[in-house]
DNA sequence: CGACACCTTGAAGAGGTTCAAGAAATGTGG
DNA sequence: CCACATTTCTTGAACCTCTTCAAGGTGTCG
């Protein structure tokens, strides 16, 4: 196997010693298979903080896994205006947006200096003709994005103020400690406006909701360094929100 | 090709001669192609007005194409309170929530009797891996439901009241137009609190919001009979709502 | 015809926004 | 390395949209 590994392509590591290769693409994958999705990434893409990976209305050609660094995708109005429509770090992948009308329908900036793994689609569509579970996969993470988002429908549809922030730091942490970080501290890769934006609230909400999490001390705020003090009441505050919705009906 | 309708299945109008083969699974696939698949839809299902054809927990087996009637999904609390995800009608598809986990994650409710195809995923995996277009156009169904899943997080993170609902009869005349309905009149499937649930807002709000138009001279409203008359008044709604968010920020 | 679900409308109230000003952090160029 | 410009964040006060609560009306189905 190792052979092939340096044969191939200048990229010094392969998806089969890459760290984040049970989170990524070839999760599920075994060795051989590993290696024939690694010889699908035909490059890979450093991004600078504030530039785009793509943009709406690029054509759609290929899909990227994030190797390092975290990006916001965002629906931008013709005037500049976005609205934020996901946040994504390592490990996950980025462009599914383009599958269905072959432009992509969002654009992706990358919110700190960021290196991506180029997928060209037709090749991983043919490959995974070939790899059963690797089509598997591909229908995962497809349907894993649909899941997440009927989420942030509910989120955006029923929560207060307070319960979409605790669902939302919640949410990150959890993702971050999937990727082996600490579950109660985290660094924000965004701004207060770009929460806000995604969450459906102003920055102000924002800024007040976290003043009023640290005023309760559930939440330490220094900036964007967050000490997550009290996970229950976080969690009480998002399962709280189901049961009032369930009494109010 | 007849022969095998007729020697495959009890079921009479097969994939070839249905009438939505242009909007459903069967789009852009030749005519052999066309009864492959038909050979993998082993049932039809009638689902009774308020039964469901699938909960949420409920395992993953089947996706499924509608062949009449109409669905609302919605992701259902423990105590009965729903969020309602989407609406679903002719042509569409049922059941992709549950790829990912394999378990569903949300309720597909019919608002009328129904009756809809239903397709086992792993035949319809296994034949995509036979037939490239048809891959392609399962990745283009859950494609899809990413981008109109993002349009509604658009919908419900950034616009008001009246856009929202606007938004929702435009997006709701069109689907029926593609369907060979007007374009100007409709009969509404759901309730105001569906509606409401779906659009993040209180049946109040539907209803006065309804009210407004009407006295606005924008629409006709009789109960659930719906009539466009000012389909550009709507447009200048959804599209202003736009216009004004560039302006604020 | 009566029971039930659904819809409409009003009035009061709450949550979030808007506008505004100032403070803190970050980045830039000399 | 510091001063200045810029961006980001915080906080207050007034306002507005949507919600909540309540009552009555309309339609539908057994």
């Amino acid at each position: 196997m190792d052979h092939h590994i340096k044969t191939l392509s200048p990229i010094k590591v392969g998806c089969a010693n890459c760290n984040l290769k049970d989170l990524c693409m070839p999760m599920g994958l075994n060795l051989t298979d590993t290696e024939r999705l690694n010889q699908v990434v035909t490059a890979r893409k450093r991004i600078k903080r504030g530039k785009t990976l793509y943009r709406l209305g690029d054509k759609f050609n290929s899909i990227y896994a994030i190797r390092t660094g975290y990006f916001k995708t965002c629906v931008t109005t013709e005037d500049g205006r976005d609205q934020v429509t996901g946040f994504q770090m390592a490990g996950e992948m980025l462009g599914l947006d383009g599958v269905m009308s072959d432009e992509h329908s969002c654009t992706a900036v990358a919110l700190e200096d960021a290196e991506v793994c180029v997928m060209p689609f037709e090749d991983i569509e043919q490959l995974s003709r070939e790899i059963p579970s690797l089509q598997r996969h591909v229908h995962k993470i497809l349907g894993g994005e649909i899941v997440r988002d009927q989420y942030v429908m509910l989120l955006l549809g029923s929560m207060r103020a307070e319960e979409r922030l605790a669902a939302f730091l919640l949410n990150l942490v959890e993702r971050l400690h999937a990727r082996g970080f600490s579950q109660t501290e985290l660094i924000l890769r965004m701004t207060r406006e770009e929460i806000g934006s995604y969450l459906g609230l102003k920055l102000e909400t924002i800024s007040r909701t976290f003043s009023k999490f640290a005023e309760e001390g559930i939440v330490d705020v220094n900036q964007r360094h967050i000490h997550i003090l009290d996970a229950q009441a976080l969690h009480q505050l998002v399962d709280h929100s189901n049961c009032k919705h369930a009494l109010a009906a």
